[in-house]
DNA sequence: TAAAATTAATTAAACGTTTGTTTAATTTTA
DNA sequence: TAAAATTAAACAAACGTTTAATTAATTTTA
């Protein structure tokens, strides 16, 4: 049975986001799984590979969607907005795994999986480099510093997925009620990027 | 000698930013900071406890620093400059601790530091709120959403010191000078997030 | 098509390491 | 000499991985 193998990916997905890579052992991935712990080690020869499959699995789509919306007929302000959109909506669906990625990159040596993370998000950055560069091209953006602007959107989202107890505390929110608190506040998060981006960029 | 017990918070701080909490073992702690591996449970009782110390010794400081720079006579915004100020310097002399928060705070249950760290961190984020609060009473600031401003605040400065190898290739820097890296990006991430603040909350 | 052969999937058990912690003995300090 | 600091050794538990045996599925053969 194929299935079993996107068990794993998604019990591993689950837990690592949960407890951290190194913090979820083998047994309780299989346990989470219903699978053998042999399973693990036939479908992808080791945890540490199991992990590298996930991250390729769920990242690297994104760098296409920018790169189809820049050949779009939009005003550069427009093209911000709905990328502030895809990227929101990307991000918050795949919240958990996106605590995971975070998690890894910032260690520094050990972690495998920060030069094959790395190099996605690079993919993607110099995907949005490219909209705001057209934008300031295009005399519609001030000549703003690229780079942490981009700094500036990735942060505020991976800030507020971070931890969702901080981010209740901070927003007011039930921590319980988890798809209200999704919806209402992906909301909120993009009407704050795209006030702040037109605040930054636009020539007044 | 009580100055084991600092070479056991150091290498702790050291090890725990490159490899993780969980990927850091007693016995490479011991190395590092040249004890006998007892020596651990000698003065802190447990790895764990170690962790909990490491972080309230190291944070906590800043909220009595932004008490402080709300108290004083300043306009608005020079006292976000100056809070900008005190943030980035702050994080940039602690940036393998800071590592060591963000990647605990984004574990969800397991971890025995989540409380401890948001706390902390909840306690910092009040005191910037009256800041800017301040500024929206006195009509120098604009009608903003205050916490995702804050998020954006803090979520860009974290970006920038999340993974070095990662900065490094964004902002084209060579990731050996690390000390050169520092203090010329210190200071670009300063402007910007001036910049940022500036064009963001100011009425014009 | 039925039987045989082969490959793939799955399992329980055991592998050797490594984990964090403790012990009991020894050295250092005051 | 009594207390504190330090050590090497051992502890059980948990770790990721491998093994060898078994069942299920597929392919080949007659």
């Amino acid at each position: 049975m194929i299935d079993k193998r996107s068990h794993i990916l998604d019990a591993a997905e689950e837990l690592f986001a949960e407890y951290g890579f190194e913090g979820t052992s083998v047994r309780e991935l299989a346990r989470k799984a219903k699978v053998n712990i042999a399973m693990i080690s036939y479908y992808f020869g080791s945890k540490e590979q199991l992990m590298k499959v996930l991250i390729q699995n769920r990242a690297g789509a994104f760098r296409e969607q920018i790169a189809t919306l820049n050949k779009e007929q939009l005003t550069p302000m427009d093209k911000m907005d709905l990328l502030i959109e895809y990227w929101v909506e990307r991000i918050f669906s795949n919240q958990q795994f996106h605590r995971v990625l975070n998690r890894e990159i910032s260690l520094q040596q050990r972690s495998a999986f920060n030069k094959t993370i790395s190099d996605i998000m690079l993919g993607n950055f110099e995907e949005v480099k490219k909209l705001i560069i057209d934008g300031q091209k295009k005399r519609v953006f001030r000549k703003v510093d690229v780079e942490l602007t981009i700094a500036s959107l990735i942060g505020t989202i991976s800030k507020v997925v971070q931890s969702s107890y901080l981010s209740c505390k901070i927003l007011n929110v039930d921590p319980d009620k988890n798809s209200i608190f999704n919806e209402k506040h992906k909301n909120r998060l993009k009407l704050h990027l795209k006030d702040l981006m037109r605040a930054h960029l636009l020539i007044k």
